[in-house]
DNA sequence: ACAGGCAATGTTAACGATAACATAAACGAC
DNA sequence: GTCGTTTATGTTATCGTTAACATTGCCTGT
């Protein structure tokens, strides 16, 4: 009479502590780093539970401890190779610690980022970083509340919720305008996307066309080229565009080196040189940048810097080794290369 | 005589039930979708609870329901966009279900990889997707035992663990040399990493070779250019080697677009015409191949495509629509451009 | 008018770990 | 040799939610 075989459940910290003849509580600690367990016991434990596959419960731990070892963290886009250095620099921080991340996509929409936030915040994370500073008021209530520290990155926000790891974008552009003028160019243009969802570009296109005024010149050359964040493709039809539209164009600041890479190959399909009869600037020093040929003078933002600093910041808070809010500023460097020459 | 404020616990459901006046087990189910709770009732609890400020905590209803609405990715590196789109079509398939991806990335190494997939299973994912099918034996262990849907993503493993979503590098790669010995190519080398890190890399230069052996032509114009995953640089560096070493080489087939991006520019800086004197050919189908001059002919995996379709594998397995292990193939794509006219 | 059914809600116990406290044994100082 | 201290381990209760079962009341059909 055989039975058919039983769900069999996975095994618990019980089993492990049956199968070594230890309390559940030392095995626990076994798997603790710190714990006080002798090298026997916890070999023992540790092989035990090997071979019966035991797996740690991190959910039932959470629950009894209180903490989740869980960093939430919101980015516009996976695919965006400067978010991307973002989460990279801050995983590498948290690594160390045991702080596991969390990561959600808003597709750059801040309704979508609310509904983010809550999920996310449902998980109970031990802090919580989101791109940008621009939310829902019901995101900055959600975050406000949620007793956890809050970083607001790759921006500047003008109220922050909590702490702070980012950098003026309007101030950035405003850099490479200044670069453009005392090179000598008066007739510059900019390429961006044509709405608000992608505030940090928004930022971009206002700080152009305060840096335009502040130099007495024209600030409507602006080209809005879709649905931000715009990309290649985008870039190079604002380049036909702006090439149609406004012949007498000397030079055009992109919203990134993405755009930036589009625009250039419109040129070169078009012959128009770069830079003798068009000059452009990017921004993100994205690696494409740095290959393409002519090679594009960008900002970098030091996206990996903004995570590895994001980390630290984290895990001073968490060890109290700061309470008040912080506001750390990166500013970025302006990278000339032969695009504007 | 005014108390500290007290460190004011966050509010639990039990708060919420006794500010509405029902049962903690009426709030739960007011928080659920098909729930049977009156809309009256539903609506006061919900209100309640936002004035409240509370937060739904996921990690008690896991521990109790045994269902963490987890799936589990790893991808090499979270800074490509072909992994991104992966993960893009993933977690849109699964959105609507509520099933949230904990991600992580195991920098194109399976030790780390066994580390991460160790620390993914602690928080007990409903389903885990790897990408590649090569694992250390205790990954494959872990993955085996897990218990859980296991499937493995961007590659045709010769013994899979679970399900596949995939293709054969090797193959696809064959299908563009096939092109490029059609067109009338006999010199055609491969540009790549220098290192089995990356065994989609490895997998596509062992399918170069035994293309051209096939095809009865030399496979030995190989270059190594460093550690995988080689991006535009390392492209460049490689086509200088090639141009110096085997000048008379008249196509390329590079590891990635990236690379092959690289190694275009490489030609324009030496004034070599692609593809006069140089075809190039890439892989990933990666934007930058179709926006540069010359665009740049390529392979296209669909990585959007092996998202989707784990997605709705994994959604399959959950309902028990499908209880064998699923092998679903995506043929990629030769996309013919200018770079090997 | 009453059985049967369904909708809305309540009660109890449990998910699997660990914080907090308790205890036993070993060790050293004087 | 006694006492305090440290080390290694055990016991109990609990984290916040929900599965499973129980109950109440209202509606429907005959």
């Amino acid at each position: 009479m055989t039975r058919p075989a039983p769900p069999r459940k996975p095994p618990t910290m019980a089993d492990v502590a049956l199968a070594t003849g230890v309390s559940p509580m030392t095995v626990s600690r076994a798997f603790k780093r710190d714990a006080s367990v002798s090298d026997a016991t916890r070999e023992a434990i540790l092989q035990a539970a090997e071979g019966l596959g035991y797996v740690f419960d991190a959910t039932a731990s959470t629950l009894r401890s209180q903490k989740t070892n869980f960093v939430a963290v919101t980015i516009p886009s996976i695919n965006n190779a400067n978010f991307a250095d973002t989460v990279g620099g801050l995983s590498d921080g948290l690594k160390e610690r045991g702080l596991q991340i969390l990561l959600g996509y808003t597709n750059y929409d801040i309704v979508e980022e609310e509904r983010l936030i809550e999920q996310l915040l449902r998980r109970r994370p031990e802090a919580i970083v989101v791109t940008g500073g621009k939310h829902t008021d019901r995101a900055r209530r959600l975050l406000t509340n949620a007793g956890i520290p809050v970083i607001e990155t790759w921006d500047l926000p003008s109220a922050p919720i909590g702490h702070v790891v980012g950098f003026s974008n309007a101030l950035a552009v405003r850099g490479m305008v200044d670069h453009f003028v005392a090179v000598g160019y008066r007739r510059i243009a900019f390429i961006g996307g044509d709405a608000h969802r992608d505030t940090r570009g928004t930022d971009r296109r206002l700080g152009f066309i305060a840096a335009m005024q502040a130099h007495g010149l024209d600030a409507t050359r602006l080209i809005a080229a879709g649905v931000p964040p715009i990309s290649m493709r985008e870039g190079a039809d604002a380049m036909a565009h702006l090439l149609e539209r406004l012949p007498d164009t000397e030079a055009v600041i992109c919203v990134s080196d993405l755009s930036a890479f589009g625009a250039l190959t419109e040129c070169q399909r078009r012959g128009v040189l770069v830079p003798g009869q068009m000059a452009i600037g990017g921004f993100g020093n994205y690696e494409i940048g740095a290959i393409c040929v002519p090679s594009l003078t960008t900002i970098n933002p030091d996206p990996r810097g903004i995570g590895a600093n994001t980390a630290a910041l984290i895990l001073d808070v968490i060890d109290s080794k700061r309470t008040d809010p912080a506001v750390i500023m990166l500013p970025p460097d302006l990278i000339l290369r032969q695009s504007s020459r």
